[in-house]
DNA sequence: AAAAAGCGTTGACAAATATCAACGCTTTTT
DNA sequence: AAAAAGCGTTGATATTTGTCAACGCTTTTT
């Protein structure tokens, strides 16, 4: 169960993990599985725990005032899931965090993360490659919302995350985009022809 | 000068910095002045250096096909300002990034900054806080594009950066947000009442 | 001092997207 | 086996936002 996590972090870093380290990431992350629709984080909660997906597929939304889910973010194998808002400022979250699918995780504390950040230095560095490729993301992601029509954005998104088309129906693949699954939908219909 | 980074830097973190950290930092960090339209980067460039707004403003933006100008950040005294994706992954630019007013800046390259982020311990947990702070600011943003309504992100706007409004222009206020400057011109219209 | 450029606004109109309701199909729950 | 829930699609229509052109005002450039 540990090893993809480890493995993971040797993939992205330079210098291999000792034994010793192994050991400590090993103790400090626990496994937690989730059915699907399982809450790993409810709004209003402040966010304690982050994941390492082993298995499956989760997402992260805000609800509005009309009861509307917006996909702010979704997760599947491999990918480090947290409100990082929360977590950091251990405010109360404004998203939802569950499972698509059942899910298996490696969790461990905020608190706990940042010590082994500290103690194991490739863990360090591969969080530091983490907020480098998350910050790049974001910045794409805003810059597409900002600048190109439903139609580009959908382009884009089946570009760079083709293994989501997979996992995650239209509808929140739609409000992933901030459009509605109706948009996506005659958008699809379009890009057939 | 170099006061204002040095000050900002300790406000940021727990324990002051040292003399020869001080002296080291100033070392560093070379005064630069731009005027007004002045490029510090340019598309298809790759970003070699990060600077500390001392005083102005600046920005950051994407130019599409058609010549439009999408704003993906404003900055003002005491940011950042850099291409992450371009100084992190070393690739070209996909951004201009110049001064609208006349600026004074500290910068310094990006190699420089790595080198003091582990050399100084409260430059680095200054850095890992900026990050912080950008990660949820971005994250912020996305869900306020993907959830709400122009209106409803002007008046995030406005409650979460004031000092933008006195900065700048409003049609590049409108770009920030992804709409036009005759959409945000109506959008005022109707607030006023 | 004159000319040009930048800025915000308005009107008329077009295009993009949302909303609402309904339907068929599949999967899950009972 | 039946009922319910989830999903994607379509049509009709409403709303939001964009486009284009014009105008007055201010600031900058010549």
């Amino acid at each position: 169960m540990h090893d993809t996590l480890l493995a993971y972090i040797n993939q992205h870093t330079t210098s291999p993990l000792t034994r010793e380290e192994e050991a400590l990431i090993i103790a400090t992350f626990h496994p937690k599985k989730l059915r699907k629709k399982q809450y790993f984080l409810q709004e209003g909660d402040v966010c304690k725990y982050v994941g390492f997906i082993v298995k499956g597929a989760m997402r992260q939304y805000s609800v509005d005032d009309k009861g509307v889910e917006h996909m702010v973010q979704l997760y599947i194998e491999n990918w480090w899931v947290s409100d990082r808002e929360s977590a950091v400022m251990l405010t109360p979250s404004r998203y939802y965090i569950d499972a698509w699918e059942d899910t298996e995780l490696l969790i461990a504390t905020v608190a706990d993360m940042m010590d082994l950040m500290e103690k194991i230095s490739s863990f360090g560095k591969m969080t530091r490659l983490m907020d480098n490729r998350n910050a790049i993301a974001s910045q794409r992601r805003l810059n597409s919302t900002i600048s190109n029509t439903a139609e580009k954005r959908y382009e884009e998104f089946t570009d760079n995350h083709p293994q989501f088309i997979q996992r995650f129906p239209q509808h929140l693949i739609a409000s992933f985009l901030g459009i509605t699954k109706e948009t996506l939908s005659r958008i699809r219909k379009q890009a057939m022809k």
